[in-house]
DNA sequence: TTATATATATAAATTTCTTATGTATATAGG
DNA sequence: CCTATATACATAAGAAATTTATATATATAA
C-alpha cells in the first residue's frame, strides 16, 4: 500500500473493517478502487498487500465470504462476522489515539 | 515502537528527525525518554527498534554523531546532517499528507 | 490483436519492529 | 554489602506487514 510513503503500514485491517461496516460487502477489486477513490489516486492500495490481509481476516473469524459470479467471472464478496463489527470501534479508537500522539510527537497541532 | 498498537510502524525516522530539529543534539536513551514523557507513556520506543533506526539514517547520511563521556557512562549524540535538516520538511509534510488521507478513509472528520 | 480494466491469488524478497540478550556504570534502599 | 532500578548502547533472531513480481482468466475498447 502506498505512493510515496511507507506510512500506511499497520493501517490497513483498520480500513477495512471501516469499509465493511459501511458497507454490507464488497470484493478485493472494489476495496482498492473505493481507497482510490477517496485518496483521489494518492494512495494505491496493491493487490500483494490486500489479499494476504483479507486472507489472514478471515482465518482469525473477523471476516466472512460469499463468492458470486458476475459478467462471467468471480467475485469475492467480505462482510464483518460478529467478531468483526465488535472490532470495528476498538480499531477506530486506537486509531485515533495513534493520531493524536502522533501529531503530539511532530508538534502538528498548535498547542495553546 | 508502541504499547497496544503496530500503528506507528513507519514513522520512526520523521519523529527522529522531527525532534532533532528542535534540539540540536540528542543521545538515543534521551529520544526514548522524551518520547515516553510527550506521549504520557502511551508510547514506549523500545531500544531494539530505535538504536537500528539511529544507525540506518546515520548511514543514510541523515545524521551526524558525537560522542561523550558523562558520568564514566557512554554518550553518543546524534544531530542532524545538512541532508537531514533539508529532509525534515518533506517528512512532515508526507505525514500530514498520511493523516489526513487516514482520516478521510476512517471518516474520522466529519464532511460538511 | 493488443492494451487496459476487471478479478483473484501467491511466492520471494524487503523492511520494520519485537523480543531477548549482552555489556557496563551509577545510585537508592534495605 | 547487596540488589534492584536507572542510565546507556548494541545486536541477533524471529515475527509481521508490505512491495515486487508473477500467474491465471475474462471483458472491452482501440
Amino acid at each position: 500500500m502506498a505512493v510515496n510513503t511507507e506510512l500506511f503500514k499497520g493501517t490497513l485491517q483498520t480500513i477495512i473493517l471501516k469499509m465493511l461496516s459501511e458497507n454490507e460487502k464488497m470484493y478485493g477489486y472494489e476495496i482498492t478502487q473505493r481507497v482510490k477513490l477517496i485518496t483521489q489516486g494518492e494512495l494505491i492500495l496493491k493487490e500483494g498487500a490486500l489479499y494476504p490481509a483479507l486472507h489472514k481476516m478471515e482465518a482469525e473469524g473477523l471476516l466472512e465470504t460469499s463468492t458470486e459470479i458476475v459478467d462471467n467471472r468471480l467475485r469475492k464478496y467480505y462482510s464483518l462476522s460478529k467478531d468483526g463489527g465488535k472490532a470495528v470501534a476498538s480499531k477506530l479508537e486506537e486509531a485515533k489515539a495513534f493520531i493524536s500522539q502522533l501529531e503530539l510527537l511532530l508538534k502538528l497541532k498548535p498547542s495553546y
